[in-house]
DNA sequence: CGATATAGGATGCCATTGCAACTAATATTC
DNA sequence: GAATATTAGTTGCAATGGCATCCTATATCG
């Protein structure tokens, strides 16, 4: 009785190793560059905002952008409005190098999708939502 | 640009957490499952075919079943006829806890499969393995 | 046969991640 | 308005997992 768990996680962890590959110029780990794409396609956001969307606890967040901080591609300051949130931006360095990360996150994504056709893929990433939705809930 | 590595790697983290739950009360982590049921079910076997099998580095498979064995799961014993191999197997215990095991894996794969159906389930096994092919080479 | 290479496995180290528990700040309730 | 509850974020701890390195046993090559 096949089950997608072993998939999901061989490929999970292939991935992991690839990505890091690919992002260690940059001082970029695997735990990071989501945040990092996060920050850069929605701007100014709070780290609740993150783990929300990301589906990821506040803690692994806390230590991603506590990463990413000393790194010098996230800028932290406190919301003047609720000193409990933290505003988080990218900073010129952040923004400077999203396209590489980008480009990067392309190939291995080219890499993985090989031999699959638009539609199966799109056909996949519809699967991968239900079944997030699913154990997330 | 929409990808699958964002869903696989929520996907498998909520995984972790529903089967380290799940499989809690026998003492056996979501990083062993996988060695004690791939022995179950191909026998006497040694930590380098589970490590190619799976996909799974070498040093984290010494670790799995180091764990499997001091829970009393696995037995290991140095094979008489080529003593770097360590041949594994299941002890009484390892194979009187591998239906409960199963058991819980089917909840969560339940869980997870929710809304999909039989050919739609297939049809995310046969991408994933593609996807896992590419990763891995 | 002896020297070198290769193979299975173990160990140390580090990154990622989640949970429990905590701190500090804002909301709510009496 | 003071006591309590809730919320954003942090810290400590433990589990998972990969890489570099090492050890020991077998293979190979001169």
């Amino acid at each position: 009785m096949e089950s997608h768990g072993k998939y999901i996680s061989a490929i999970y962890r292939h991935m992991q190793v690839l990505i890091a590959a690919e992002l260690a110029p940059y001082r970029i780990g695997s735990g990071q560059y989501i945040f990092l794409m996060a920050i850069a396609s929605q701007g100014r956001t709070t780290q609740k905002e993150l783990s929300e969307e990301l589906l990821i606890d506040k803690t692994t967040t806390a230590k991603a952008i506590a990463k990413l901080e000393a790194e010098g591609y996230v800028r932290r300051e406190p919301d003047p409005e609720d000193n409990r949130y933290q505003l988080l931006q990218l900073t010129e360095a952040g923004y400077k190098v999203v396209p590489d990360v980008q480009a990067a996150l392309n190939r291995v994504k080219r890499k993985a999708a090989k031999g699959i056709s638009d539609e199966e893929y799109e056909l996949l990433l519809g699967l991968l939502k239900k079944v997030l939705r699913n154990v997330s809930e």
